[in-house]
DNA sequence: AGAATCAACTTGTCTATACAAGATGCTTAA
DNA sequence: TTAAGCATCTTGTATAGACAAGTTGATTCT
C-alpha cells in the first residue's frame, strides 16, 4: 500500500474508533506529513482524497476536520430505461406514439422557461420490456436546442441518447412522486384508473439553456427504481 | 483562474466541440505540459481531476481516452425527513406509534439475513411536518447490531440517525415504488384506499452485518423525491 | 513464423521547495 | 475600548526533478 493510502487508512480507523468526533480539527498537512515522514505533498494528498469523498471538509486559511457523518446522504441512480431493461436481458422495444410540434401552455413555458405560444416539440413514447409497457414517456423540447428533433428514429435511440448528443447536458434535475395513472397512463401502460404509477419529472439543461422536460411514467406493480451506495472504503 | 482549470476547460471544450470523440485518446501529461507550459504535475492534475469526474479513463502505462459519455448516469439524492423537513422550515415532528420487538416473519427474516423466528426490534413512526403526516417509517432492527434501540426517545432522534451512531453505516440500499395506500397508512397518513403513495425500501448495512430494514411510505399528493445533479463544470 | 528481449513511452508515487491566499489571534495605536 | 496592523498559522497552486510500474511496438534470436 501506498503511503498516502496509509495515512488516509490511518485517519479513518482514527474517525471510525471515535477517537476523532464529528467537527474535530484534525492534524494539518505538516504534522501529518511529519508524523509518517513524507513529504508534505503526500501528507496533502489523503486529507484531499478523503475531502472529496466527503469525510473531511477543508477551508483554505483554517483547519481540516472531520465531516458531519450524518449528512451523508444517499443517491438513488437513474438509470436510461433501455439500457436497464437490456441490463436485465429483456428485448427492448419502444413505440412512438405522437411526434409533432405544439404551442407551450403556461406550465410547459415555465418548464423550459420560454414563452407562453412559443412553438415546443412534443414526443409521446411508449417503452416496452418484451410484452409489458414499462415506461410512457411524454417530453416538451427546446427546438431552438435540437432543431432536427422531429426527424429522428426514436426506436433506434431514446430521446435522451439523441438529446444528448446534440446538446451535451450539464445539468439535470429529478422528481419523484406517486400519482393515479391518469387517461393517458391507462390506455398506454393497459392499466386501471386505480393503479398507482411512479412518476419521473426530469428537466436537462446543457450550455444554452433548458434543452428539454420530461413526464416519465412506470405501472407501480411493474417497476421499482432501485440504487446501491457503498460509503467508505 | 488557475492553470490547472485553464486546462481542464480546454480539454472539456476539445471534448464538447466535438473534435475528441468517445474512445479517443488525449494528449499525454508531458505533452499538455509542453503546450501550456506547465509542468507536468500541473498537466497531471487536470487530467486527474477529469477522470475522477468521469469524463476521461486513464489506464497505467497506456493513455488517457475520452470515456464513454452515455453512462453518465444521473443520481437522485435521498435525505433524511427530519433534515428535510426543517431545510423547508417548517416543524418537523414524530410521533412513535409501536416500539417493539417480535418474532422475525420469513420476509424480514430474508431482508435483514437472519433466521426465522429469531427476536428483531420493530419501530413504527410517523413523521409530520406541522399538521402533516408526511412519512411513515416501518423499520425492523437486527438487535445484535443496535441492542439498546428500544430505549431511545425516537420524538428526538429519528432511527436513522440513532443507527448511524451505534452502527456506522457503510452501505445502503434503495428502492422506490408506488402504491396503493395499505391499512396502516391510510390510518396514519390520513389517506384514503385510492391515494397513491411513494414507498421507499431501505436496507443499512454496517461493518458487522445488516442493521436495518426500513419501509417508509409518503403520500403521493404531498411528497416528491427531488435531486438535482450538476455535470461539467 | 514465433518467442524472448528491450527501448521508449505512458501513468503512478514521492520529494523538497516556493509563493499565494485565507483565517486567527495578538499587539499596538488611536 | 475599539480598530488597524501584523505575525503566524492554515490550505491552495505550482515547479522540477526522481524513480516505479505498466503498456506497446520494434528488434532480435531461435
Amino acid at each position: 500500500m501506498s503511503k498516502y493510502q496509509q495515512i488516509k487508512a490511518h485517519i479513518l480507523e482514527k474517525i471510525e474508533g471515535g477517537h476523532w468526533a464529528e467537527g474535530d480539527a484534525v492534524p494539518s498537512e505538516n504534522q501529518l506529513a511529519q508524523h509518517f515522514s513524507v513529504s508534505r505533498m503526500t501528507a496533502r494528498r489523503a486529507l484531499q482524497e478523503l475531502a472529496e469523498q466527503g469525510v473531511l471538509s477543508r477551508t483554505q486559511g483554517a483547519a481540516t476536520c472531520v465531516a458531519s457523518l450524518k449528512n451523508q446522504s444517499s443517491m438513488l441512480q437513474i438509470r436510461n430505461i433501455a439500457d436497464e431493461i437490456r441490463a436485465r436481458d429483456h428485448q427492448y422495444r419502444a413505440r412512438v406514439i405522437e411526434l409533432g410540434s405544439r404551442e407551450a401552455s403556461t406550465g410547459i413555458a415555465r418548464q423550459l422557461k420560454i414563452d407562453v405560444g412559443d412553438r415546443i416539440f412534443y414526443s409521446l413514447i411508449c417503452h416496452w420490456q418484451d410484452d409489458i409497457p414499462l415506461q410512457l414517456e411524454q417530453r416538451f423540447i427546446n427546438p431552438a436546442l435540437a432543431p432536427d428533433y422531429l426527424a429522428q428514429d426514436f426506436t433506434a435511440t431514446t430521446p435522451h441518447e439523441y438529446l444528448c448528443t446534440v446538446a451535451p447536458l450539464t445539468e439535470a434535475e429529478h422528481k419523484v412522486e406517486a400519482v393515479l395513472a391518469d387517461d393517458l397512463a391507462q390506455q398506454h401502460l393497459h392499466i386501471g384508473a386505480d393503479s398507482a404509477c411512479l412518476r419521473l419529472h426530469r428537466t436537462t439543461w446543457s450550455r444554452e439553456g433548458i434543452v428539454s422536460h420530461a413526464l416519465l411514467t412506470h405501472p407501480g406493480d411493474k417497476y421499482q427504481l432501485g440504487g446501491h451506495l457503498t460509503f467508505q472504503p
